[in-house]
RNA sequence: GGGCGGUUAGCUCAGCUGGGAGAGCACCUGCCUUACACGCAGGGGGUCGCAGGUUCGAGCCCUGCACCGCCCACCA
């Protein structure tokens, strides 16, 4: 064993044996219970960002202390296949090979999406090896496999047979670069500079003027009204008479809707139903037509304007309005705008025919599942905000004009009868015509998603799995997922199941890049896990990770990971010890003095601490224990008073020592596997991996406290060179690891008996106090009590 | 514009139901003590964002203010 562990290498060869041995596999065993945590698939075209890194850390760890504890452990592992996105990422290598998904037509490109992924694909499931995840990798399922398409198909039918997947022509979100709706969840919103301008709308019957103020004068074609406020006095007497609208010179009406907002601009909105959604409810309220003029690519589509951009198409109607006289002016003006999240791209109102899924009756169950707590949300405060967005939830548009995902299984025939089937039907089920065309739009990536944690238990079929592993337990994920998803999920789960999908949700933080702004591709923000890996080491970087984040968002930074590092490298040498001194001695917890009943006894009270806050999702205190435990407790006290007994050959303090050694390796295992379970093999007389191996029981407790003394007292030689009245063991131990022939003392002893001459004399004052006497709680008076007769006793100790 | 979180040592953060301000890193001092110098021991450093209030006692509770961040949101 070399003194400095090296983790490279290391690493590597546990995560490939744990793999081939078999034991990260879970299979149905109804001799004992199952957890399962049903890891979040990322993208197939993605690659392991920090985000991913603390997710797996975080359910590795959970998952490993679950295994050892004896449950039947499912960490399920697949990926999405991600509509948008990776459509996105083969129409870029397409763009860069000169073609075009349109010039390759729909099913070629779908090929190309394929091949795209059988070459460059799910490769994120090898990086996530690499963080020791201990998922059961054989059972990886893709969201477009054969049985999960199967699974989305017959989702899609059921929710039709219940009435609850509709046809609507509504407004929605339009991307033109991608060509598809987009469901208000998939919009980022950006600050822009843009311009405001203000223009007259002349009245019809040729008396003055209505101006109003827009940021699109070339959506102005597309006008069907302007509308006031109804108790606007500037214009009560407008309302009623009509107005011509600039460049088509049409005749529309001025209209009072109270959704106006008297003080923006003029007071006065110009109505384009087909261009705005305000204006669309608006328009849809009076009864408006609904006209565009931009096309499905962004570009403007009206009469004099056709083909050209926005912009093109802006400064001819400004300039068309400026010579008549009616550009009342222009003024710069910054506000928020939608964009498309996978390419940043303008987003577009347009009304379009969209497939929907009805929410008022499906979320009713989860609705009560979350209030009634069914499910647990930690940090708790993100509850409120699930249920909150659930009620609040509009109808789901499900559909997507993008090629790359779950068709939509809907038929036509001629006479536009529709037929929903999982399969491809063999005629119109209304007329049996045989002449049928399928729906080319895909679903939604969501929809799909929503199925996770069944579907990849084999859902719809009644399998094994699916009775054994369903529902699960455990979810970790970011705060901006849970209406995306996590929702979803529950939704889905009690409608077709009848059970809600998991009891615990864990929302981790966002790690923010070092200088505090987001990570970020773009930015060049981000931190790339495997990096850290590199120079710490996996089991380093599941430290430092969890260390950080538990309430609030938090920066990344190094010195975490570096204690992690630290961590690990105290372990080994303090196992080098061990291993040197003790050989071959068998492990036995035969503790026959009192610093060994110590480090059991604190071994089981950190075990418990453990137990408790990985019971409440706290990692960060989870590491803090680990972390003092190892090296104050272990290490500083513990191993420097046996040292000499190891040395000497003690058996009893050679097997104490081991047994201990594996205690503390338990508790770490599931933060830092790879480490504990080297050094595991190092020990004598092994049986089982480590990974497996069962978790301790917590023994008795009650010597936890019972160095306090003698550490007390040493710290006082150290600052005061005054070797205390200490007997029998406390005076070995204590010269055993303070070696008073040895130490140089840093203090003095008048420095000591100022100190304690002072806390004296302050807890004399507190306990003259009469009204903290009387109103402070009787233990705290005691302890203050305590606390001087210490104080008494230890300036006695060191002589006045 | 709503909702949530934050403001504590030079840096990154802990401080559980109010009871003598903490950790890691960085810094200073002493130690190459035969597991570990990624170590051991000791130390310096903080009017706990600001202003009020409740209390014998406030980092923690209440009110107001100021910044910072995140999520959400149809003022054109």
């Amino acid at each position: 064993m070399l003194p400095r562990y090296e983790p490279r290498g290391v690493e590597e060869r546990w995560q490939e044996t744990w793999e081939a041995e078999g034991l990260y596999n879970a299979d149905p065993d109804p001799s004992r219970t199952p957890y399962v945590d049903a890891h979040p698939p990322p993208n197939v075209t993605g690659e392991l960002h920090t985000g991913h890194a603390l997710q797996l850390a975080i359910g590795d760890t959970v998952i490993r202390m679950k295994r050892m504890q004896g449950f039947n452990t499912l960490f399920q592992p697949g990926y999405d296949h991600a509509g948008i996105s990776t459509q996105n990422v083969v129409e870029n290598v397409l763009l860069a090979e000169g073609t075009s998904r349109q010039e390759l037509g729909r099913e070629a490109f779908e090929e190309r999406v394929w091949a795209w992924l059988h070459e460059y694909g799910g490769k994120i499931l090898v990086q996530f090896r690499r963080m020791g995840a201990s998922l059961d990798y054989r059972r990886t399922r893709f969201t477009m496999d054969d049985e999960y398409v199967r699974a989305v198909m017959h989702f899609f039918v059921h929710l039709y047979r219940r009435g609850w997947i509709y046809r609507a022509n509504r407004i929605i979100n339009w991307c033109p670069h991608h060509e598809t709706s987009l469901s208000d969840l998939e919009l980022e919103h950006h600050d822009v500079d843009d311009t405001l301008s203000t223009i007259r709308y002349p009245l019809a019957d040729g008396d003055g003027y209505i101006a109003i103020a827009t940021v699109r004068p070339a959506t102005i074609p597309a006008d069907v009204a302007v509308a006031v406020h109804p108790d606007d006095d500037r214009y009560t007497h407008l309302i009623g008479r009509e107005v011509i609208v600039p460049w088509v010179e049409r005749r529309v009406p001025v209209i009072a809707d109270e959704r106006v907002e008297r003080e923006f601009g003029t007071g006065a909105l110009k109505i384009t139903p087909g261009h705005d959604p305000t204006d669309f409810a608006i328009g849809r309220d009076h009864g408006l037509p609904e006209p565009s003029c931009i096309g499905p690519d962004g570009r403007v589509t009206a009469e004099g304007l056709e083909g050209l951009t926005q912009k093109e198409a802006e400064e001819r109607i400004l300039d068309w309005v400026k010579e008549r006289g009616q550009l009342e002016g222009r003024k710069h003006y910054r506000h928020s705008v939608a964009v498309c999240e996978r390419c940043k791209t303008r987003i577009e109102p347009r009304i379009s025919l969209q497939w929907w899924c009805a929410m008022d009756e499906i979320k009713q169950p989860a609705l009560q599942a979350l209030r009634e707590r069914k499910i647990v949300f930690h940090p708790e405060s993100q509850h409120r905000f699930a249920i909150d967005s659930l009620e609040n939830a509009p109808d789901w548009n499900i559909s997507r004009q993008i090629w790359w995902g779950h068709q939509i299984p809907v038929w036509t025939c001629p006479d536009g009868h529709l037929t929903v089937e999982e399969e491809t039907p063999p005629a119109c089920a209304e007329c049996g015509s045989t002449e049928l065309t399928r729906e080319t739009d895909v679903l939604d990536t969501w929809f799909s998603s929503a199925l996770w944690p069944f579907a990849t238990l084999g859902w719809p079929e009644e399998t094994d799995d699916l009775a054994y592993f369903y529902p699960g337990h455990l979810q970790t994920t970011a705060r901006e997922i849970i209406r995306l998803w996590e929702n979803r999920m529950i939704f889905s789960g009690l409608e077709l199941l009848g059970e809600i999908p998991f009891s615990d949700i864990v929302i981790h933080t966002t790690v923010l890049a070092r200088d505090g702004r987001r990570m970020s591709k773009s930015l060049k923000t981000g931190i790339d896990p495997l990096e850290l890996i590199e120079q710490y080491g996996t089991d380093a970087t599941r430290y430092g990770l969890m260390k950080n984040s538990l309430t609030q968002d938090v920066r990344f930074s190094d010195s975490a990971l570096e204690e992690g590092s630290k961590l690990s490298n105290k372990l080994w040498n303090a196992a080098r010890l061990i291993v040197t001194a003790c050989g071959g001695a068998a492990p036995a917890e035969r503790p026959s003095s009192l610093e060994e009943r110590w480090i059991l006894a604190r071994l089981s009270q950190v075990q418990r601490e453990v137990e408790r806050l990985l019971g409440e999702f706290d990692f960060a205190h989870t590491m803090d224990e680990l972390y003092h435990l190892t090296f104050d407790d272990f290490c500083d006290w513990y191993l420097e008073a046996i040292k000499v007994r190891l040395y000497d050959g003690d058996a009893g303090a050679r097997a104490t020592a081991t047994a201990a050694l594996e205690r503390l390796l338990k508790l770490l295992h599931p933060v830092m596997p790879h480490v504990t379970e080297e050094i595991w093999s190092y020990l004598p007389g092994r049986r089982t991996r480590l990974i497996v191996a069962p978790w301790p029981e917590a023994g008795d407790e009650s010597e936890a406290g019972a160095l306090e003394r003698v550490q007390d007292l040493a710290q006082m030689f150290r600052r005061s060179g005054i070797v205390p009245a200490l007997e029998g063991e406390e005076r070995r131990i204590f010269n055993a690891v303070v070696k008073p022939e040895r130490a140089k003392v840093t203090g003095n002893a008048d420095a000591e008996r100022e100190r304690l001459r002072n806390e004296i004399a302050r807890a004399e004052a507190m306990l003259a106090n009469d009204r903290y006497v009387q109103n402070a709680p009787a233990e705290v008076v005691a302890a203050e009590r305590e606390k001087l007769e210490r104080y008494l006793r230890e300036l006695d100790a060191i002589g006045d």
